[in-house]
DNA sequence: ATAATAGTTCGGCATTATTGAACTGTTGAA
DNA sequence: TTCAACAGTTCAATAATGCCGAACTATTAT
């Protein structure tokens, strides 16, 4: 049973946040999650293309850039954006981030 | 005598910019930038401890993210922010960025 | 000319990212 | 119940990036 770390926003760093958002596929999950609020791992994955194990990877990254709460539900890990407290931490920046993102 | 490729912004993607923000040393520099207007390559560097050769390949980077200008000036290279061309390109990006920057 | 300065480039090593394969745990069906 | 399918994770190997010392280019000063 995987049982998920989440970090306190305050000990996120800036760089690992832009870090987590400086990927086509993280980004265009976070703007998935940004719109759709809950979302398996396979629903917020941007393309049917990319390995599982990828896409395990990245999620595991928004988690550690305290972008990303995962709980289980069933055999389905449930994915939502920590919207709120990334906006408090980081004033301005996912949003100035999703406004620039590419259609 | 070293020319420097200087991108158009619209051929930035957002990834480039913000993986080229996503490392705290690249950050300072920009900082810096937007702080101190024109820096030498060794006066933008964030520290002194930093190789030579590694500050070169950040300006490189911030080069190609469209963050900055090179030119030479005598023996050294004058470093610039673009900085209104960036922002008209990325609008509220750089001032969130360096608005979450740690002190 | 020579030496010092400012920075780039190159090449090798180290770190990080990607992904197939094997595994864990959950649900639904026979 | 067992069995198979499903949803994801973890592991290990390979691929791709990043870092930095050493050698190089160009400019200025002596």
């Amino acid at each position: 049973m995987p049982r998920f770390t989440h970090p306190r926003l305050e000990d996120v760093p800036l760089d690992l946040a832009l870090h987590a958002l400086a990927d086509p596929n993280r980004l265009a999950m976070v703007a998935r999650l940004a719109a759709t609020e809950r979302l398996s791992c396979t629903d917020a994955a941007p393309c049917e293309s990319i390995p599982k194990s990828t896409l395990s990877n990245h999620l595991k990254l928004l988690r550690a850039a305290g972008l990303i709460e995962t709980t289980q539900a069933g055999r389905e890990m449930i994915n939502t954006l920590r919207r709120a407290e990334f906006d408090q931490r980081f004033p301005g920046l996912l949003g100035a981030v999703l406004a620039n993102r590419p259609a």
